[in-house]
DNA sequence: TAGAACATTGACAGCGTTGTCATTTTAACT
DNA sequence: AGTTAAAATGACAACGCTGTCAATGTTCTA
């Protein structure tokens, strides 16, 4: 019933450490040698246990997805990426949530890692862009892989991969822009995640590459929450709108659709009156009325590239992977939250 | 740096078996032992490795969620709740994603099981109501844990926790009819899905006990998802809304909004002209506009109802958790999508 | 064609636990 | 106190694999 290395050696009639060496893609193995033995591994339907892998190798099988973040949608698509690869290259995932307030983030991730010795750790917003932790890591010698928000110029592509928020917000505003809009609030996250800081430097790039002076008292800074989206269009739009806005750039969907819903209650029509915009493109964004003008961002795909990153780290010569894009630009998507400007 | 058993009996004293009988609670070990062990434990911080339990031991120390669901936050839930249980019994959590239609399940889940010998499976819905799959589990001799819809009556209290979707269906209908309500449309999932019949078979209590005569025509059935539900109320609103319907029972969240995003276009008043309600409260349903009136399930604590009950049946004698609830019963929430018959 | 240099393979220990079974200690009886 | 049963502990192999290093095969050089 369970098959094992030895069963698979005695059927090829090698040793079992040629079996090894096959399974692991070692040099040095003959072409004739490699072929009988994946017979045997085949006829045998043979699967390496991991629990012996992880015991008996220097390195381990099992990569860890940590992750500080109350956005479902992104969680699921960073974990199904990073999975997916796994899946391929036959390791497992431990998945690691965690509250960055909550303090002892440090023991957590000391046992974490004492129960199964990792490969390396993939490191998400907001987690991957604290400077404590990445110390801690590096101290602990431990591989990881962040994703962060940034743009090309900063260079660490070896542990970064990159998510230009700046890039992207600048094309939304000028989408905003070119459909005449002059005063554009923004509804940005809190300033301590990086993409808020990138976003809100891409907004005003735009503003400035189109001659339009900046003005602090259109950005409202909230939490990437619904309810910061509604409280930031309130604050912005205010009773009668004094400030004559005509576009709202929401931080992210949530934002936008909470502005929605603000917007709603204020009886301002949109896209007519306001044209609001998200980030990101998650489910919701298509689930709001009407729907949101967005900038997709592929985490899937993202978290997909992550994955291979570490394991190129990890697995060192065995592996190199020269494909893995380290920079992803989300991209603009219309659709009818946002409108020419009707003044 | 790494601390193993052998360090601990060392530092308490005692064989390294002594110390593996306290790790993993097992009886005839004289409290006094079992006090010095413990200290042991703790002042070297000692964590028992994963991989060296798994390979040695009879049972196995990692637990698998698996499911096929496209909904984010039901998924986020119930593995927090999965995990947060893992956590607590020293196990780990490996998640396999999967696609029902893809046919090669089997397959799938032998691999994954080879790989890491798993103490057990949580279901989740609709895999846990596949009785395909529940033979191939019984037959391969693997524990699970099913999480699906169904009422108090079906007493298989021991692999399984209910959903009593038929409760808050009816709960949520009789909230309709208190309204004043008296046609009421029934968005419903595909019947594939036995959480579909059993809130239907729930509203049709309700209507029942109430003295409302059926209405076939009043039930559209979707597929859970927010483009269906958008389907299902042009359908059962249709041009001039003949049926005299004033209120949709989603039969998710998601139909719900979908619903609301309909009405919008047909320029219904929600909940003026026409009340909608969802199902599950997921973080959604209070982003719509209105807010959704809807049935909150509790899945974080559901998912940790089931993670229990499955080390109850793996560890045998070892754990007699004895307050594990079995079925859970969704409770109305009103917002603000639900109001009284203006008619 | 011998010998060196290199490529390929194998024997065996060891990873950190748990299971088995033997041994020692304690408790419970005459 | 002496015996016996039961409880508590320990010694050691085994889990399925990889790392090390030695052994064998192959190719190349002169």
């Amino acid at each position: 019933m369970k098959v094992t290395i030895n069963d698979v050696a005695k059927l090829a009639g090698v040793s079992m450490k040629t079996v090894s060496r096959v399974i692991n893609k070692e040099p040095s193995v003959r072409k004739k040698t490699y072929d009988i033995v994946m017979d045997a591994v085949n006829t045998l339907n043979y699967q390496p246990n991991l629990a012996a892998r992880n015991l008996a190798g220097t390195s381990s099988f099992t990569v860890g997805l940590v992750y500080d973040n109350p956005n479902a949608y992104y969680v699921i698509d960073m974990q199904n990426g990073v999975l997916s690869r796994c899946k391929e290259e036959g390791y497992e995932l431990v998945i690691h949530p965690c509250n960055y307030l909550d303090g002892n983030m440090e023991e957590d991730f000391k046992t974490m890692i004492k129960r199964s010795r990792l490969a390396g750790l993939v490191l998400t917003p907001p987690l991957s862009e604290q400077n404590s932790i990445i110390d801690m890591l590096d101290e602990m010698g431990i591989h990881y892989v962040r994703v962060l928000s940034g743009r090309p110029t900063e260079e660490d592509q070896d542990t970064c991969i990159y998510v230009n928020d700046y890039a992207a917000a600048y094309e939304i505003t000028s989408h905003l822009l070119s459909l005449g809009h002059k005063s554009i609030g923004f509804l940005c996250g809190d300033k301590e995640h990086k993409s808020t800081t990138e976003r809100l430097e891409g907004y005003q790039a735009a503003l400035k590459d189109h001659s339009i002076s900046m003005n602090d008292e259109l950005i409202y800074e909230g939490q990437y929450s619904f309810e910061s989206g509604v409280e930031g269009a309130k604050a912005l739009l205010g009773e009668n709108n004094p400030k004559n806005i005509t576009a709202l750039l929401g931080g992210n969907d949530e934002m936008a659709a909470g502005a929605l819903f603000a917007s709603r209650l204020m009886g301002i029509e949109i896209p007519q009156q306001l044209s609001i915009t998200g980030f990101e493109d998650s489910p919701f964004s298509r689930q709001t009325w009407p729907k949101l003008t967005t900038a997709h961002q592929a985490n899937d795909v993202i978290s997909q590239h992550a994955a291979r990153l570490l394991f190129r780290k990890t697995r060192g010569a065995r592996n190199q992977d020269k494909d893995i894009i380290t920079t992803f630009t989300p991209s603009l998507v219309v659709r009818e939250s946002s409108g020419p400007t009707t003044a």
